[in-house]
DNA sequence: CAGAACTACCTGTACGATACAGCTATCTGT
DNA sequence: ACAGATAGCTGTATCGTACAGGTAGTTCTG
């Protein structure tokens, strides 16, 4: 902004991350896809995501819930159908709205929850074997922050 | 694993990293649904991908293409067949081998692939204005070995 | 307080991206 | 020259999602 040399080094940084991020989320869905092998058979990602969210923020109601994960309602809908009938949920009629039911996350969603997390903790493990401790670091925390850009920024257009 | 206070806080880490990465594919994932608006209009997602990869590595036969994106080999056929019937890419005959066919952006393929490009890093710009040029670099640097990291460890089981 | 407008959820339906299985044409090694 | 591998295509199935429409309950308004 200041002088040419800081704008063009910005750009090359923007071109990065946007390259960076877009190779990430090739990876995690080829990931997500190809891994059927351990935590997917134990919870697909929308039920996970769904419980963290129930576990950190407490019972939710389905609007709630949608507008949260950025998805339709009647998708969410179904995800939590799927996830009651599993086990992982219970849905109990909200008492201060009749049309309301609230989701709230079972023990046993709660412990397929944590164990999936895990999983996922010890293969960030494995992968950032070599990584310094602030290194690791830096990229939680960058993280942290491109994240909260995200969502304080949740409409591009 | 030389005292704990490292392991605890490389678990910390590691965590983070976790919740972090996977709200960002939320968030990757929301943003390529919800936004019909621009760029996905414009070429949708795996398009991109592939323009991108057949811009820097050169054209490309349907299997090295299907490895590379860590996609089945269908998969990659039927979106070529797509992105052909929009002019994006070429299909041509392997001069060295019958079987083969080589894919090839075609002008029309490059220039849109570079629209969505530029898009994107504006988009970033837009996103992280209030981050330091050190900041964008590290984030830059720290996805990119990340993403080697998880490159080298292509079948995490 | 009755009807209108709204909201929460569910169901029907459609679509896009993907995988897997099976097919044909071609190539390669012995 | 034949057997097996490989490249690509097509058929079919699945999954996650959205949008449209329906029903029941809630809130607003005159």
């Amino acid at each position: 902004m200041t002088d040419e040399h800081t704008a063009d080094r910005d750009e090359l940084a923007l071109g990065r991350i946007e390259t960076e991020v877009a190779l990430l989320m090739r990876f995690g869905e080829a990931t997500r896809r190809g891994t059927g092998t351990t935590e997917h058979r134990l919870l697909d990602r929308a039920a996970y995501v769904i419980l963290r969210h129930l576990a950190s923020v407490g019972p939710q109601n389905v609007s709630a819930l949608a507008a949260k994960l950025n998805l339709d309602g009647s998708t969410v809908t179904r995800q939590v159908s799927a996830m009651q009938r599993d086990g992982l949920i219970a849905r109990t009629p909200d008492p201060t709205d009749g049309r309301g039911t609230v989701i709230s996350p079972t023990p046993a969603g709660l412990q397929r929850m944590a164990a999936v997390q895990a999983a996922r903790t010890r293969l960030y493990g494995d992968i950032l074997a070599a990584w310094s401790p602030d290194d690791r670091d830096s990229l939680a925390e960058l993280l942290h922050r491109l994240n909260q850009a995200l969502e304080s920024r949740p409409r591009p257009r």
